[in-house]
DNA sequence: TGCCATAATGTACGCGTGTACATTAAATTA
DNA sequence: TAATTTAATGTACACGCGTACATTATGGCA
């Protein structure tokens, strides 16, 4: 393995070792316009001979394209405020599809109290089009997305609609799944349900709000706002939660809790414990996500599965889809299914 | 707020309203060279009256750098195999330093059976610098490590280290943490230590063993083989050796157990569950990581916690300073300290 | 054979920025 | 005041690639 200053190699060495010019080389390389086999076989084997790799930056220059997508995310270490796992998986299918089709992932951290001007991201050219997770339907987040929208930028949003506005958007069907959850519950004997939510600003919470709603009104029970409660789907959030919901458990207004996270309802569970009040026996709880969490505790814990991976997935595909164009309805709202899983504690 | 193709505006058009040259406007912006006050403020006027945004394609172009941190992960969705907390705390502290530095996260999933030519990554100027998450010691990844070196590009490894080939390196000190694993146990009384170690391919297996002998040797007890077993760090290959492992506390030859990560703690944890052995009661019980899940099981888990996301902050930051050649020494090992975090299976 | 369509390749330039070097204006010094 | 330094700005070009257009080779057809 001989040495060689890679970076000197670029279209010109190439050309003058195959003794073609450079332009052919460009066609050869990008398979663009009729060529000669025979100068192709040259190309490539001089290429490959130098060792030649096309410039990035220079290609993405010239091309008016930086070919990243890139991926906001919130940045909240050591806050474990949301499942890691959801991120994990959503980045990895936004992996897939990106590299399947020759882009790759820049990463944007959105810290809380910044501007966030997602649209200077497009005006530099860093990326060609985004992806938002864990977007808040907060003035900085519509107006940044008002933003993008009006600048015509490709994104899509997962796992949060705007009803005052449409974007592009890959969502779980959470209103089936609460209603899902509700159902199997009241099923299992239990009316009196309470619903531990999270907050107002994600429209998820929203969503699983009227699914309970709807599953309550279905089985005929009267809505009783002092069986909802409101976390910030945090484990603490729910642990939090155990002393005014053990009072209902023991009186008899509560018989079962639906929590809107995993976490919340983990957090909810060992709060009650310390209480006396044990998941599965003295009330049913059902969480949300199917996370790790859920899979670990005991007694194990009935929750609702999201397809994360699938969601990253589909996301990246509608977006390049808008980028190129060939998305028919540019502010497609994609809604996945999603399937409860019962275990323990219902 | 005017609608105006964002694209057509450049230098050119700043140095026009400004009534400048194109380099002075370059020279204002960059902050380079001596200029009049007055001039600075007329560019800075012109710009923002134009909403001009300097194309990061070209610069990048221009100064031959691309600005992008490389992070290159294992691809593994679906499969629960590392803790995807200790990704995100990694990616976390990674992303907070280099914004700080002015750098983007390029993020790049490594695929299990893919070539894995890193180098690649720096000759095509896609990054500047890169880290190496979840690296394994197998041929093809010493391969593509020995040839990043050989080209001199910036790289730093994390949680992984070689003892053929030195690399700049940020780890925890396993060692130590082990140790003090085994002594926590000894103290309490415990004297026949099982070990439940990860693949030989990470060198965190090799560094927890070795503190584990350490620890055994310290106390005076004999390191017996057929204490020690091996898992994958996945949950599942910890619940597989309960079956065993009950054997060995069931006729008194194991009355603890070590397990290197918490996953696999865990999943040992529900497997002698089934078989009637609690943890903390039947036998002791240690993990490694200080997972989500350690604190979420019951009982809940005795563990190690480590400092990942200062392991991010500081891998960048080696990373940019090796990058600036501000670094004393390039290949530099860095290691972090461990605490141990008594709780009640131990 | 001559003409034309098409294939194959070369020439030339733009993309937007950074910056070396040239030039001019201002300040300092003799 | 003239000479000299230094500040301030302009001119010109490179960076490596994609590609429109010009040019030349090739083949088909009458």
């Amino acid at each position: 393995m001989l040495f060689r200053r890679p970076s000197i190699i670029s279209r010109k060495e190439v050309a003058k070792l195959a003794g073609v010019s450079e332009a052919t080389v460009s066609r050869v390389l990008n398979n663009v316009g009729p060529m000669k086999e025979e100068t192709r076989e040259r190309v490539l084997l001089a290429a490959a001979e130098l060792g030649y790799v096309p410039n990035a930056l220079a290609q993405q220059f010239a091309r008016r394209k930086s070919g990243n997508i890139g991926v906001i995310l919130p940045f909240v270490p050591k806050v474990h405020l949301f499942s890691t796992y959801y991120f994990s998986e959503i980045l990895s299918g936004i992996g897939e599809t990106a590299k399947r089709c020759g882009y790759d992932l820049l990463l944007i951290f959105r810290e809380p109290d910044e501007a966030r001007d997602y649209a200077k991201l497009f005006r530099t050219q860093k990326i060609d089009a985004c992806i938002v997770l864990g977007s808040q339907n907060v003035p900085e987040e519509r107006a940044a997305l008002a933003e993008l929208k009006a600048g015509g930028f490709p994104f899509c949003l997962v796992n949060q609609r705007y009803d005052e506005e449409q974007y592009a958007t890959v969502d779980a069907d959470h209103i089936t799944g609460s209603m899902a959850v509700v159902r199997h519950l009241v099923e299992r004997g239990r009316r009196k349900v309470a619903f531990v939510n999270g907050p107002a600003q994600y429209s998820n919470s929203a969503d699983r709000l009227q699914g309970y709603k709807a599953a309550l009104q279905e089985a005929g029970i009267p809505f009783r706002q002092q069986l909802v409660y409101t976390g910030n789907y945090s484990r603490k959030s729910g642990y939090e939660l155990a002393e005014q919901i053990a009072k209902q458990i023991r009186d008899g207004s509560i018989d079962a809790v639906f929590a809107a996270n995993d976490r919340m309802a983990i957090g909810l569970m060992q709060g009650l414990r310390e209480l006396a009040l044990e998941a599965g026996q003295h009330y049913a709880l059902v969480g949300y996500d199917d996370s790790d969490g859920s899979r670990i505790i005991s007694p194990r814990l009935s929750t609702v599965s999201v397809p994360f991976y699938e969601m990253g997935k589909l996301a990246a595909a509608s977006l390049l889809d808008q980028a190129r164009g060939d998305e028919t309805d540019p502010l497609r709202q994609h809604v996945l299914p999603v399937s409860l899983v019962p275990r323990e504690t219902s």
